[in-house]
This record gives C-alpha cells, sequence and structure tokens, in this order.
DNA sequence: TATTTTTTTGGGAACATTCCCAATATTGGC
DNA sequence: GCCAATATTGGGAATGTTCCCAAAAAAATA
C-alpha cells in the first residue's frame, strides 16, 4: 500500500517538494498561506513523515536503546521509566531490549541497535557477561552508552550504581547489632560489578566489628532461585548453622524465608534475614523483609542524564562520570521481632 | 564520526556496491571467494548494516510496535516476553512504548510507531481511550493491528482476550457457593471492555444464583489504588455491609485485605476476597488470596502468531481473528479458611 | 519606475541500500 | 579452439527526505 509522501502533495499542489519539505518542519523560509495549504493537504491525505528516510539523510535517529537483563521484576521495569520520561523531555524515543540474562542475545541485540543506528545506548548487563566488545564497538563508533545497576568498570564509560557497598555494610552491621554472630551471605556471580561489591560490605562489615569471616557460610551463585532453595538448606543443615542471612536481592530472601518456614524455624528468633532491593512484596509479606533500599527511579533519570548530557558534549572534551546513589536500610520484622517498618539511611 | 557502508568495502577491494551488497546478503549469484574478501574486510571495518537505509529501500522495517498502558505490574511485562519470543521466531524486532494511562502519550506513540515503519502493532490501550482513530490510521494504511487485554471491540481487528465474563461468573459463584450473601464489586472504569465484561459476570452469577444486585454494592472506580482503599473502606462503613468482594484485579484484592485487616477485620471470615489475575504476590502473602488466573504467557504468544498469521496474509483474503482463553480459580485462604491452594478450572 | 533588498521557491545532490538488467567472465561440450 | 550455457559482476534507478545554492517573486527603497 502506497504511503503518502511530500512528493505527493507537491505534486497535488504544484509546488516543489523543498517547499513541502519546509511548510512541514518548523523552517521560517515559508510563505504562510503556503505552509497552511500544505498542513491541510497533509492531514486531508493521512501524511505521516518517514522518519526512515529523514533519520538516513541526517544521521540521527532521535532514538535510544534501553537493554536490560529481564524486566518480571520490578526494579528495571521501573528503572526504564525513569530513564525514559527523562529522554522523552528531550525528544527522544526509547527501543527496550532485554537480553534474557544471556549472553548471545545480548550481542545479538546490540547489533540490531547498532544497525538501526541508535543515537546512544543505556544498559545493564546479563550475568553471563564477561567479554564486552559488543559494547566497545559502540564506544568506538561514537554512539554514548551508559551503564546502569550492572557496570562494565573496565570500560571508561559513564555509569549509574548504587552504593553496594555501603548497602551490604549497613546491613551486616545491622544483623551484628541485633546480636547475630554467625551471619551467612548469599551472594550473586562474580560477574556482577554490584554482586562484587555487596560481597565486600559484607566482610568489611564482619571484620569491622570483629567477627571473623567463614568462607563455610559465603555461596556465590547464579541467581537461579531453585538453587538459591538448595544452598539455603545447605547453610542450615550445617553442624553450626548461620543465626543470620544477608541475601544478594529480594527474591532470594524471599526464598530463604520460604524454606526457614518449611522446616518451621522462627524468623527472625532461629534465623534473621536480610534482602536488597526493597521488592514491593516484601512489605506484604509476613514477617515484612528487613532490606536495602535503593532510589530506582532515580537511577534510570540519571542515566537518562548522563545520556543526553554525553549526547550534547563534543567527543573530545567529554569525560565520563560515575554516579553513586545512596542506599538506605529498611527494618522490617525478618531482622527485629514486633517492628513497625524503620528506614535508616 | 563515519560509519563503513558497502561503498567503503566496495572501494578497497575494488569491486561494484552491488557485489559487495550480495556478498553480504544471503544472495546466491556471488563467487564464494568474493564473498569471503568482502566478509573478512566487513569484520575488519566494523561494518555494521543500515537498517534505514535497508527499510527505506525494502519497505519493511521487521520490525513491531508493542503498546501497553503501563509495566509496573507483572502483567504486561510478561505478555511482552510472550509476543517478543514468538515474533523474534520469524526475525521481527520489537519497540516496546507505554502510554502510561495517558491518552495524549497514546496518541504520541502511535504517530511515532508510524513515522518509524512498524511492520504492525499490538496494542492494549489505556483506560482513558473513547477513540480509536489513532489506530484506525494503521488499518487504513494496511498496517496489521492486534488487541490484546483492553480490546477495541468497535474495530474490525484481529484480538486476544481472555474469558473475563466466565472468570467473573466463576469467582462470584464460588462465593455463592462458600455462604456468602451480599458480595461487592469494585469494578473497573467502563471505558476497558474487560472491566464491562467482568461487571457482566458478576451480574449474571448473582442472578443465576437467585440473589439480587445491590447497587450499592457495585463501584466502578479508574484502578488508582488510593481510591482503591477509600471505596473499600465505604463499602465496610455501609449500614448492611458486604461479606464478600470481588475486585477488578488483584492489586486492588490486596488493597482490600490491607484495609480489612486494619479495621480488625477476619478474611475470610468477615470478609471474604476475590482478585483477578494471580499477580505473584497474591501467593505469597497471609491469607494467600483468591483469584482468577490467565494464561499470561499464551495471551502474548497468541497475540504474537495473530500479527504474524496476518503480516503472512494478503489484505483482501485476510479475516479478523477474536481469541479468548480461558480462566481458572485459584482458591487460596481469603475466601476459603485453612484452605491449601486449589486450582478450579 | 528602476533598483535593491528580502522573501519565497525550485533543482538537485546526498544519505546507504536493494534489485533489475545488461555486460563480462568462466566453464563445458564438441 | 569455438560456441553456447552458466556464473559472476557492474551500472544505475529507486526509496523519502533534508539542505544548500541559485532562481524567481515580492516588497522596499530611491
Amino acid at each position: 500500500m502506497h504511503q503518502t509522501t511530500i512528493i505527493d502533495i507537491a505534486r497535488q499542489l504544484g509546488i516543489s517538494k523543498s517547499t513541502v519539505s519546509r511548510a512541514l518542519t518548523a523552517h521560517p523560509n515559508v510563505n504562510a498561506k503556503t505552509r497552511q495549504r500544505v498542513l491541510e493537504l497533509a492531514e486531508k491525505l493521512d501524511y505521516q513523515r518517514n522518519q526512515l528516510a529523514i533519520s538516513l539523510v541526517t544521521n540521527q535517529t532521535h532514538t535510544i536503546g534501553i537493554m536490560v537483563p529481564e524486566f518480571i521484576s520490578f526494579f528495571f521495569p521501573k528503572v526504564i521509566i525513569g530513564a525514559q520520561e527523562e529522554l522523552a523531555k528531550s525528544g527522544y524515543n526509547v527501543i527496550i531490549c532485554h537480553s534474557n540474562e544471556s549472553y548471545e542475545t545480548e550481542v545479538a541485540n546490540a547489533k540490531a541497535l547498532l544497525a538501526s543506528r541508535v543515537d546512544g545506548l543505556i544498559v545493564s548487563h546479563t550475568k553471563e557477561t564477561r567479554n564486552f566488545d559488543h559494547f566497545m564497538t559502540f564506544q568506538r563508533k561514537g554512539i554514548p552508552v551508559v551503564f546502569f545497576n550492572r557496570v562494565c568498570e573496565a570500560m571508561n564509560v559513564s555509569n549509574v550504581t548504587v552504593d553496594d557497598y555501603n548497602g551490604a555494610f549497613q546491613a551486616v552491621e545491622h544483623l551484628i547489632q541485633t546480636g547475630r554472630k554467625r551471619i551467612a551471605h548469599l551472594a550473586g556471580p562474580d560477574t556482577l560489578a554490584n554482586s562484587r561489591n555487596r560481597l565486600n560490605g559484607y566482610r568489611d562489615a564482619l571484620t569491622a566489628n570483629g567477627l571473623p569471616i567463614d568462607p563455610e557460610l559465603v555461596i556465590a551463585y547464579d541467581l537461579n532461585l531453585a538453587k538459591a532453595n538448595i544452598y539455603v538448606n545447605h547453610l542450615l543443615n550445617l553442624p553450626n548453622p548461620p543465626d543470620a542471612l544477608f541475601a544478594m536481592n529480594d527474591p532470594t530472601a524471599l526464598e530463604a524465608l520460604s524454606v526457614a518456614k518449611h522446616r518451621g524455624l522462627s524468623v527472625p528468633d532461629d534465623l534473621a534475614i536480610v534482602g536488597f532491593s526493597d521488592d514491593p512484596i516484601s512489605s506484604l509479606i509476613e514477617p515484612g523483609l528487613t532490606t536495602v533500599s535503593q532510589p530506582v527511579d532515580e537511577l534510570g533519570q540519571q542515566a537518562g542524564q548522563l545520556l543526553l548530557r554525553q549526547l550534547s558534549t563534543n567527543d573530545e572534551e567529554f569525560v565520563p562520570e560515575r554516579i553513586v546513589l545512596p542506599t538506605s536500610l529498611i527494618i522490617r520484622g525478618s531482622t527485629v521481632k514486633n517492628r513497625q517498618e524503620m528506614i535508616q539511611s
């Protein structure tokens, strides 16, 4: 089916396509009457500009790619919305991709985004990603890249993260202050920078408070919940089991909570549990889950702003920025009995 | 910054751009050696095809727009993933838009998708949408449109829904069978076809079981949770309050649950509650929420398949399909005490 | 009215690719 | 070694737009 073009309009009006083009854009050099006639006919003919042709000649698409590893949990959609709103203010559209935690899909998506000539990329990589060549290609071609949440520390690009180290430190210190001595950590894979940082925070909090680091109590896993179940049971079966668990994220913590319930353990008396990310579910279950909360909306907004800033800066003058947003500890019933929710920043 | 083009490759190899083009695509008429040389140089020069130019000349983008009203809740992301996987099998990419429940944003998004020449559209409209002109434009231009979940019944296009009427009927009948006599309904806005269908199911279930329809017990609202809170309190303050509540969706039902707890009511004894959609949270809270479950993944898959089918059919021969997927009632503690989860189809 | 200035318009290259058709090179049969 | 058949290559139009530059028209000035 034929789509109306500026040439159709030009022909019907007996004027040149240049004039139609000017009338349709905000160009000043058109007679007001001519513009009026063009606009009316365009409306009548259902004219829609062809962004492909425009992007081809102007060499910019006004489109930003956002790639996330998944978007079932509340976290990534919220970040996307934050970024999208920020970008929309400057007239940018957004293509959302999810890599499904698959390195291969991530590479394929990166290729597709490159092919559709996005003006920039906002990305959180998969847990499988060890090689970042596919993102470096963007850099080489002068297309701004901003990482968030799961960042590539080796690449010299802007990124936004939360203070994973301090969040973890604070969480573990809270457990220590409430009397726990054997604190386990279900960590994420060491491919993720945030996972590594949380692990460091856990370790340093123990050391700073004179507690030993027992390797038996630290398990790094691939965030597959079925395995979380197994590992929690393993920890609780130890001859000298933990009295507290700090989990990489809320889903893991919730899984631990369910395991504890199943084994007839009392939370927080027999096992205190802390998560990370303040999933909406965490405040609704019984007991409420103590967790490290992140400013999710701001994460997205900042990512958007970083990209916009880079987009309006000369390549030579550009210096990458690394933004770290603060976390806060939300204390609920999974660590302190009969406690109404409390926030500790 | 200059991006490598087939002309660059052609020049460096001393051959024509036609040959390079053939080598880069799956075209048979190229010498194997030539193809090899082209592929190697392309790799070396970081060549990425320019999808804009390709789409411009081939007049198809292999891109499908998916527009949803929001994607914080688990529902829409899951549908998107289902559709995306189906479309990916046939080599289609996806642009995801969310209208943020705003009619204006929806219209703007539709324009942008039209401008970027998507090959098709999968959409669930906002709760504000009464005028569907912006979607009819797609139809007029021969671009396939598939509605899901929130459909426009007035448009002659394919759509996928769940059996809202029967889901609601079954839910209300379950409440009646467990002895409830005054069943309230917190309905959605009447702009949504699924909201209207659920309301009808509610009404007919009451009538079929010889119960009166009390207009006092039916409240239609805009799905803004803050208002749900107010309305639930209003219902419970009635001189003759309801003994059960059927809510338009799970978030509404959860809000009701929280209100009931706050007022010291026992659920399900004082107030039984049923939701719609089986949100992941619903099985985790205490008591578990009885709810109408929908085959969410299948919704997305079917939407994708419908679109693909239309894409490969002549416009003249095409006949819209309307698929209705079955729902099932999941019975939990919010309607039956001490009941382990049970599914009734 | 003639000339200059300003406003408005038109022509055509450029963007990166596909694809048709013609031209050239290679191969096979005799 | 010649001719036909086949394989491979090149040339150039076409896609829908922007944008520069020149041309034409209109308005302002003398």
